[in-house]
DNA sequence: ATCATTTAAAGGTCAAAGAAAGTCAAACTT
DNA sequence: AAGTTTGACTTTCTTTGACCTTTAAATGAT
C-alpha cells in the first residue's frame, strides 16, 4: 500500500496532465486527502523540486494559491549541472561572468541577458555587514539559470 | 478563485482601457462588489501606487469622487527619484517586481532586462541567514538601474 | 441677496479579525 | 536510519468595521 506522499503526488501529476503547471489550494487538497497541509509541503518539496524539475509558486491570504511549473527539457541539462555543482559554493565576480560568457557563446543566454544580470553580482551590489557575498552571488545566479531554463514563455 | 481585491483591480483596469485616467466613487464601486468602502482603499494602495505608476487624486464631500491617473511620462529624473527614494530602503520581492514592470512600459528598460534581473531578486535567490533581504533586493535594483542609466548615457 | 451655520455626503485611516500558505521539529512507520 | 505524518506556531495578504476628516449643499439669520 502506497503512502498518502505518494498518492498526493500522482494525484497532482495526473490532474496536470500535459499542462506544464497547475495551480492547488493547499488547505482543499489537504482536506480532500484527510491530511495535515503541511503535509502538502511535504510532497511538494520532495516530489515536485527543482531536483525533479519543478518550482513552486504561491501565495497567502485571502485566495491564496500554490502553483506548480514543470521546467521545459530539464533531464541532464548543461545548465542544471552547473546549478547543481559550481553553484552550490560561493563564487567570485570574475568567475561568475566567465560562466556568463561561456554561456553566451553556447546561445543559452543572449548578451544582454548576461549583462544584465551581471549588475545583480557585483560586489557593490551584493555588498553586506556579513560576508557572504560569494553564497549570495551564487544563489542569484542559480536563481536566474533555473529561471531561463524554465524558458522565456511571456514574449 | 481569486480574491475580491484582484476582481476589483481587474474590473478597474478594465474600464480604464487606454484611457490614462478614470473617476470612480468609492461607495458605489463598494456597493457593486459588496465590500466594505475601505476595501477600495486597499486595492487603491496595493495595485494603484506610485510603484505601479499610478497616483491617485480624491476629493471628498458631496459630489466626491477618486481619480486613478496613470503616469505616463517621464524622464531619467524619476529613475533618480526611486533610486534615491524607494530604493534606500528594504523593498519586497512584488514591489520591486512593480517597480521594473512600470519601467518597461515606460520604455527605460526592456521586457526581457525586466524579467532577467527580476530573477536575481526572489527570496530564494536572496535567502540569507541574516534578515537583510528586503535591504539587498534594494541594492541589487539600485546597481541595475544606475548600470543602466550610465549604458543610456554612453550611447 | 448675502453670509454664517448646520447637515449630510462623500472619502480616509487604522487596527483587528480572517484566510490562506510556510516552517520546523517531534512522533510515528517501515 | 530514512522517510512520512502531525501539529503548534509564524508570516503574509485580504477583509471588515468603527471612527475621523473634508466639503458641497442646505438652511437660516440679517
Amino acid at each position: 500500500m502506497p503512502n498518502v506522499s505518494d498518492i498526493i503526488e500522482n494525484f497532482i501529476l495526473s490532474t496536470m496532465g500535459n499542462s506544464d503547471d497547475i495551480n492547488l489550494s493547499r488547505n482543499e487538497l489537504a482536506d480532500f486527502f484527510n491530511c495535515a497541509p503541511s503535509q502538502i509541503n511535504y510532497v511538494l518539496t520532495t516530489r515536485f523540486n527543482l531536483n525533479r524539475g519543478y518550482i513552486i509558486q504561491s501565495q497567502r491570504g485571502g485566495g491564496g494559491f500554490i502553483k506548480i511549473v514543470k521546467l521545459k527539457d530539464f533531464d541532464n541539462h548543461y545548465i542544471y549541472k552547473i546549478v547543481d555543482e559550481t553553484l552550490s559554493k560561493p563564487i567570485s565576480y570574475k568567475d561568475a561572468v566567465y560562466i556568463l560568457e561561456d554561456l553566451v557563446e553556447k546561445s543559452f543566454i543572449t548578451k544582454n541577458e548576461a549583462q544584465t544580470i551581471s549588475y545583480a553580482l557585483t560586489d557593490k551590489a551584493l555588498s553586506n555587514p556579513i560576508k557572504i557575498e560569494g553564497q549570495l552571488r551564487a544563489n542569484i545566479l542559480k536563481s536566474f539559470l533555473i529561471n531561463v531554463l524554465r524558458g522565456k514563455e511571456n514574449e
